[in-house]
DNA sequence: CTGAAAGCGCTAACAA
DNA sequence: TTGTTAGCGCTTTCAG
């Protein structure tokens, strides 16, 4: 591996000279550019990030934080991890997902020392413990997603508020009045105090009672069975449900099968929206269901955007950016969910 | 940020001393490696990763690569990347996952420099361009997949060879004569060449020829409407099948409601066996399939493990593992499938 | 416009 | 057992 030194030596300048070429830091005689080019180009120079870095401060490396904890990553997810690699990508940094303790432990040896030079946040929890960590840390961050307080973080999130009261007024246009919402459970896990979690809850909880409509709430397990519980439990705590919302992708199919089981036709008898789910997940369900789908995508360029800015110094209000998701309604005829 | 002179200072010892302790590298009186241990803490001495990557060129990160292409992170991906970052990480390695190209043309400024210690590879192709890449740049590196021809490749692999076979044995215990495979259709795309594709459609091929059995190949869209089309694709090629393997998670649920759809129902008509799948996956769909599940935690283990030898200095024969998908019978009794 | 040289913070001989 | 010191490969003033 050739250094710079030695194309250095090679193109008969100094090493500084080649050190300016590379990074355009000064101006350089386009003669003397091409003798530093051409022996670059001989010594297949690559350049060492890791003496850059050192010498720099930089690395141009960001990276998403991801919990280790559950087995968390979504379609959704990676929507957010691919998106915002690209848009870094563009704007000149990888990005790289880095797994880290949900409590934050684990995250002094990753940034100290300036291996990444800054963080995205995601998976927020309203007490967030791992913003302290980072904010000691002084690592440059911003979150997808928002704690309890974050009036002085810079954040990107999808507007959870915002998207439960369309999903209501949606569902109160088809003229439902008893409404019901399932969650998943993460009570006792590591993920307790999920922020989207939390928000939707209270949301879903204050927009029915504004409106005088029925509300009912019920956490769901994991996958097909943890839907048909669900399913039961509504019909259990509100027999006269005539819609539910389900922010539980793996369960939503087993919601269906268990409203059918309990005589409940779909959407005939209940109306099922799913909400911040992804296109491609949506896809996978037949019959299709209305699904409220997060704006991934673009939370992901702007996550990325809002922290490069940072870096970049860019725009320097704070970045408190907010997205509903977007209503796609099933096309498909009424079907009847599984027998 | 406390540097290491800063802290050799306020113990009263040298850098050296200092460095010693931090890693263990030398033996240290109790006495004075308490007092470095103390100054560590007064100044909240973290390690500069960057200073101790380029003078022992090392960081112990090491990237588990990923194309950015198409958004193939599915459930077993990220089995996959746990796994290994868990194994990493009690190996006292950090795991990072690495977006990039799936020709390999950012592949030099990622690792040049040491900035990871090696990579692992996956979501291989046949005749994947990125292994030339990372050989030229003399990498250390381990897959998981195999390439057409892997013999002097470290890797670690599903058995898709076997899978298959343990798939067609339990579908002619079963009775069935007459075959088909849903593979994706990544024809036309960066991911052509897939093997794992590759590999299960010759194995499938060739099973069904030696033991004189019919055997369709049709390949599938996305989602629910991809695994419908599949089905006709199917029954138009063989009218007469009564098993169908489907590689192609998101399809699955379609396929059912395909094959509903054209009059058949599952199990009773035609038995449908999802292969290469995740439990996550699986427990989603009702009726419950039966599935080759796919061993990706072991797998995930496995290739931190012979990366990490590889860097460690372990055992030096090539790591040549393959380990089969493992059936799970759906224990639920027959049921129609979507109408 | 180009070069000299002082670091960046740490590791690892080699000495003592 | 601990200290000295020469790098690791590059960036970046400061001169010239």
């Amino acid at each position: 591996m050739a250094t710079m030194q030695q194309v250095a030596d090679r193109a008969g300048v100094s090493i500084a000279t080649v050190s300016f070429v590379v990074n355009g830091t000064k101006y350089v005689t386009p003669a003397t550019t091409a003798r530093v080019r051409t022996a670059m180009r001989e010594l297949k120079f690559r350049g060492n990030v890791v003496a850059r870095a050192l010498a720099s401060r930089r690395t141009r490396i960001i990276a998403l934080l991801f919990p280790t904890t559950g087995n968390r990553f979504s379609p959704t997810t990676s929507e957010f991890f691919m998106s915002a690699a690209e848009r870094a990508s563009e704007r000149g940094y990888h990005l790289v997902l880095w797994p880290v303790d949900p409590a934050g432990d684990d995250l002094d040896d990753l940034v100290s020392g300036g291996l990444v030079d800054g963080v995205i946040l995601m998976e927020v929890r309203m007490d967030d413990p791992r913003v302290a960590v980072l904010s000691a840390l002084e690592v440059p961050f911003t979150l997808i997603g928002r704690t309890r307080d974050s009036a002085d973080l810079p954040f990107v999130d999808i507007d959870f508020e915002t998207t439960i009261e369309h999903s209501v007024d949606h569902l109160e246009s088809l003229g439902h009045r008893r409404l019901a919402l399932v969650l998943e459970d993460l009570g006792g896990t590591p993920m307790a105090g999920y922020a989207p979690h939390i928000r939707t809850e209270s949301t879903f909880r204050s927009t029915v009672a504004e409106r005088g409509l029925a509300g009912t709430v019920v956490y769901a397990g994991t996958g097909s069975e943890g839907g048909q519980t669900a399913a039961a439990d509504i019909l259990v705590a509100d027999p006269d449900v005539t819609a539910v919302l389900v922010m539980k992708d793996d369960a939503a199919g087993g919601l269906l099968v268990g409203l059918y089981a309990a005589g409940r036709s779909v959407p005939d008898d209940v109306s099922v929206l799913s909400i911040a789910s992804s296109a491609r997940n949506a896809d996978q369900h037949h019959p299709r269901l209305d699904t409220m789908i997060a704006p991934s995508v673009e939370l992901g360029t702007r996550a990325a955007d809002a922290l490069i800015d940072q870096l970049d110094g860019g725009p320097d209000e704070l970045p408190h950016f907010l997205l509903p998701c977007t209503l796609r309604r099933a096309e498909s005829t009424a079907v009847a969910p599984l027998r």
